[in-house]
DNA sequence: AGCCTGTATGTAAACGTTTTCATGCGCGAT
DNA sequence: ATCGCGCATGAAAACGTTTACATACAGGCT
């Protein structure tokens, strides 16, 4: 009736608790009949082990914690099944928890996963050197994503935004746009922050012909398109807007079309992430491509590595490079033909 | 140095640890004093409780596991954000499973919950009545999704797929299409299978006139891609398509720019799911809308309700409603100017 | 033959909590 | 004054495992 115990177990196969564990799990330290006996008695009884009860034990839980942002848009759910598909291959559980509106609430999330996870994947805004100093116990592995955390103590994976904001820039200008507009990101959000930078660069090169020429955004399609409609209103309209990511590349283009205006013929469009919709809508948007699901792949493998070695293992920070993906509404076709 | 336990707060307060755990749970039992110093303690030395210890022995988690297909595409993120904005609104935690090849994956799958969730949202085409009885603990609660499952012994959540289908034929035959494609999805998925149903049940309505015509696919884009070839193929060319979901839609689309007609013009399109891409394309779909963080939030939310009662309640299966979409694919403003 | 070594097994401690039960104390009612 | 009652507190049991240690036994060595 009630669960069923390693005690029913040893009972029923007449050997002791410890070598019922022993025999289910290793299996070394103990004869081959006692083995079999013993997983005949399980398998009759139905025994499933109390995780809780091994966690308290063995101090492990094969479980690893996913600190993140709300769920919303394509990027996470890219990114979930990137550290899904690892966890999954390494035999780890996910445990996640997102969706946290301020500094308290990201605190309360980390401190409830103590004692249940074996390392962190963090990837928020709200995490600094300091939070996780407070926060996080010192023992317990994580990975920061897309963290502006530089600290040694920590192991921290990024995206090459600098470097992708730039190529874009680099590319918009290649295929002739002089004026270029770009659309920010929110402020506290590194990879926004960086893409900015990024942009900037790469516009001072040409800086005697023309400067960069900034809204800001917030990451959302409604704030792309309230940039597309500012962008419309300026007395010397730009050529082509790059947007620091790609759904407000959509909002944007919606303000544009809107308008009557032709993407890109009338103006050119960019975005970045490389998120699937880019594909369908229309034009195609040209963009960054930021390899989402391999970031969660790579960011869950260098967790499950740190959980092997016992050694501190010099925390490397390591950045993901990203691509210029060219389709449609940069009207790179346009200039090359 | 070591992780710090109840006992090292109990000694800094100078209390039992009966008290401290008093004072930081329920807070009654324990004078006002005690409390304040115990919390002081507490706060000192940054306790944190070791949650396994916690589950042995109230034999509560706070946490659900969510065992799902592949994390792929549009329909399970939305999914996973329903289930976690729900999760987290009753502080409850989220243990993710996902990607089962087969029946016996999802059965690992399934026993290795065992000790760390107090129930379970399920969502897998492996699973039937036979599947739950051997794999799932008696007692842990369970609601399952669109499922097959009858038995009233599980509480399950589907979606009104056959509704839906009927309705969207209808919607197409009242736009003026006469002959209307259908496009299924796998054979095994419970969803699909209504789908199918519901569709045939409407086209039977109009036998007379015409016949249902239909062509398997598997839910993933390419399948609508070549589904949309075969149609093409037909010597008689259907007016409109109903693909039985959005992304089957989308690929179906394609085949048909690719092959040069104008949709809806040439050909009528509608899909299944109201996925957010379908906003997005062009020209945008019109589907069958399934509010599916509604799904999940309220697949959480029974289960929530089932942890609550400990008595068992009479599993009641449930069915949420889905409403027509009606966007520019399916040419209905033709017909209605 | 006696000893030592290795191996299978069992006993019991340990993990960090919550909770039951007993204890002792103060205080109002008789 | 005594009794009893409520309440804060502490001691210890319990949760279900794993594992260190003890034990016993078999067999190969000298």
């Amino acid at each position: 009736m009630a669960t069923i115990t390693i005690k029913d177990v040893a009972r029923e196969a007449k050997v002791s608790v410890a070598s019922v564990s022993r025999a289910l799990n290793g299996g070394s330290g103990v004869t081959e009949e006692t083995g079999q006996r013993v997983r005949e008695a399980a398998a009759k009884l139905h025994y499933i082990p109390h995780a809780a009860a091994r966690m308290l034990i063995t101090r492990r839980s094969n479980t690893i914690g996913a600190l993140l942002p709300d769920l919303y848009g394509e990027f996470f759910s890219e990114l979930i099944r990137g550290i899904d598909l690892a966890a999954r291959a390494r035999g780890l559980h996910l445990l996640i928890s997102s969706s946290h509106d301020g500094v308290a609430e990201a605190a309360a999330a980390l401190r409830a996963m103590q004692g249940r996870v074996d390392g962190m994947l963090i990837l928020s805004e709200h995490v600094d050197a300091a939070f996780l100093r407070s926060n996080l116990p010192k023992h317990l592995p994580a990975v920061l994503l897309n963290s502006a955390v530089k600290s040694s103590a920590y192991d921290v994976l990024n995206v090459d935004n600098f470097a992708g904001a730039s190529a874009m820039v680099k590319h918009l200008r290649e295929v002739g746009h002089q004026r270029i507009a770009f659309i920010a990101g929110p402020e506290h959000n590194y990879d926004a922050r960086q893409r900015d930078k990024g942009y900037r660069a790469a516009m001072a090169q040409y800086a005697a012909e023309v400067s960069a020429n900034v809204i800001s955004g917030d990451f959302s399609e409604e704030s792309g398109y309230r940039a597309g409609l500012e962008l419309l209103r300026q007395k010397v309209r730009p050529q082509a807007v790059f947007a620091a990511n790609d759904m407000m590349a959509v909002g944007c283009m919606n303000a544009f079309k809107q308008a009557g205006l032709d993407v890109p013929r009338d103006i050119a469009l960019a975005g970045f992430d490389d998120i699937p919709i880019t594909r369908y809508i229309a034009p195609t948007l040209t963009t960054v491509r930021v390899r989402i699901v391999d970031l969660g792949r790579t960011a869950l493998e260098r967790l499950a590595a740190l959980l092997e070695n016992t050694e501190p293992s010099a925390a490397s920070p390591h950045t993901l490079g990203c691509e210029i993906v060219v389709r449609e509404s940069s009207g790179a076709n346009r200039k090359t033909r």
